[in-house]
DNA sequence: ACTACATCCCGCCAGA
DNA sequence: TCTCTGGCGGGATGTA
């Protein structure tokens, strides 16, 4: 099969849920929403060709229960699937086959997908049974929900299984994810394979409002997008660059802008309906946060390139602006790809010969 | 939790 | 007369 590269973006990704019985709905509501916001950001950036997703049942008869009542009618069986795929997931673990760990043929159909006929091979939590049933995991390392994973590791010896309830793993085409909400992680890693980081964290920043994360966090799209575009605030981010690790007094940046600190402020908030010292505010946050996605830097060294007032204050103003701690901002969108794109936000605190004083 | 202090914000008013 | 600008001062907010 082609690479993602040699294909590039011209046609739709087919992404093939397999709804497993008998588990909570989030196994296959989560990455299928992920796909499904992915898509809408993807054509909000002029790329209509996102995902195509097909959730589709383990059995011929087209139908799965769940454990919250509620039943599924897929338009098709996974077995009726021939062609590529470009992600293939297994949502979940099937709890009756699970007991029994009969091969059945869904494990049939699901032992001839290989790398030439699917580019990525992924499970949810006890998924990962259905992946060492057929035989995908022989050799591999793999995670499931740490309930299940002695059971996996007796069963199949030759798999090597990490048990993490917060983890998501890969090894080559193949992808492994622990607990409920990590298929969701999953799906956004996924997605930052294919478009990038910024699409990614974009469709994080929407999903993860309905996620029981760590810590109370708000929504989290960017502070500062509906300003940007005002002159004012364009001159004033460009005149911090290189400085926000300083103390920025309102009356050297007014002065700086050739205007009257009283002007400055009353123009500011005109413009922009802020005040300047709120813009700058959200500025250093906005950077900071930056640097918790993409670095490794720990929260105290980054408080002080942001000018953040250290780590007491930095929390305070992370909570007042996010409603989250720095840490706990990290654990939840740094990146796991590197990417070498840091944006502009970072310069932002890089040196420069532009002086506010 | 409280306090003192610093800084910011903004209404008001006067001058250009 | 209208608009823009800048100083003053008091309340609000943040910090130590």
């Amino acid at each position: 099969m082609k690479n993602d590269n040699e294909v590039g973006h011209r046609q739709h990704k087919k992404i093939v849920i397999v709804a497993m019985s008998g588990n909570t709905l989030l196994y296959l509501a989560g990455p299928t929403d992920v796909f499904f916001h992915a898509n809408s950001i993807l054509r909000d950036c002029g790329i209509e060709n996102g995902y195509d997703v097909d959730v589709v049942a383990p059995v011929s008869s087209k139908k799965v229960e769940t454990e919250t009542g509620i039943s599924i009618s897929c338009e098709h069986a996974a077995m009726e699937i021939t062609g590529t795929i470009d992600t293939l997931i297994i949502a979940g673990n099937d709890f009756q086959e699970i007991n029994q760990l009969a091969f059945n043929p869904f494990h049939e159909w699901l032992s001839t997908r290989n790398e030439d006929n699917t580019r990525r091979i992924a499970s949810i939590c006890g998924g990962a049974f259905a992946l060492a049933k057929a035989g995908i995991l022989e050799g591999r390392k793999a995670t499931t929900h740490w309930e299940l994973a002695d059971k996996l590791k007796k069963n199949y010896p030759n798999v090597r299984v990490n048990s993490n309830p917060f983890f998501t793993n890969n090894d080559g085409h193949v992808f492994t994810s622990a607990g409920v909400t990590t298929g969701i992680d999953l799906a956004i890693s996924m997605v930052e394979q294919d478009y990038g980081k910024d699409i990614a964290l974009r469709v994080a920043r929407k999903l993860v409002f309905y996620l029981s994360r760590p810590g109370l966090q708000a929504q989290f799209g960017s502070l500062l997008r509906d300003y940007e575009h005002e002159h004012i605030a364009q001159k004033m981010k460009t005149l911090v660059k290189g400085h926000l690790h300083e103390k920025l007094d309102m009356n050297q940046v007014a002065d700086q802008m050739n205007m009257s600190t009283r002007n400055f402020t009353r123009v500011f908030h005109k413009q922009t309906g802020m005040p300047p010292a709120k813009f700058i505010e959200k500025l250093r946050v906005e950077t900071a946060r930056k640097y918790l996605e993409d670095t490794a830097l720990s929260i105290e060294r980054i408080s002080e390139k942001c000018g953040l007032g250290g780590l007491v204050n930095m929390r305070r103003t992370f909570l007042r602006h996010l409603l989250t701690t720095p840490s706990d901002y990290r654990r939840a969108f740094q990146s796991s790809l590197n990417d070498s794109a840091m944006n502009e936000l970072l310069e932002l605190t890089r040196d420069s010969r532009v002086r506010t004083n």
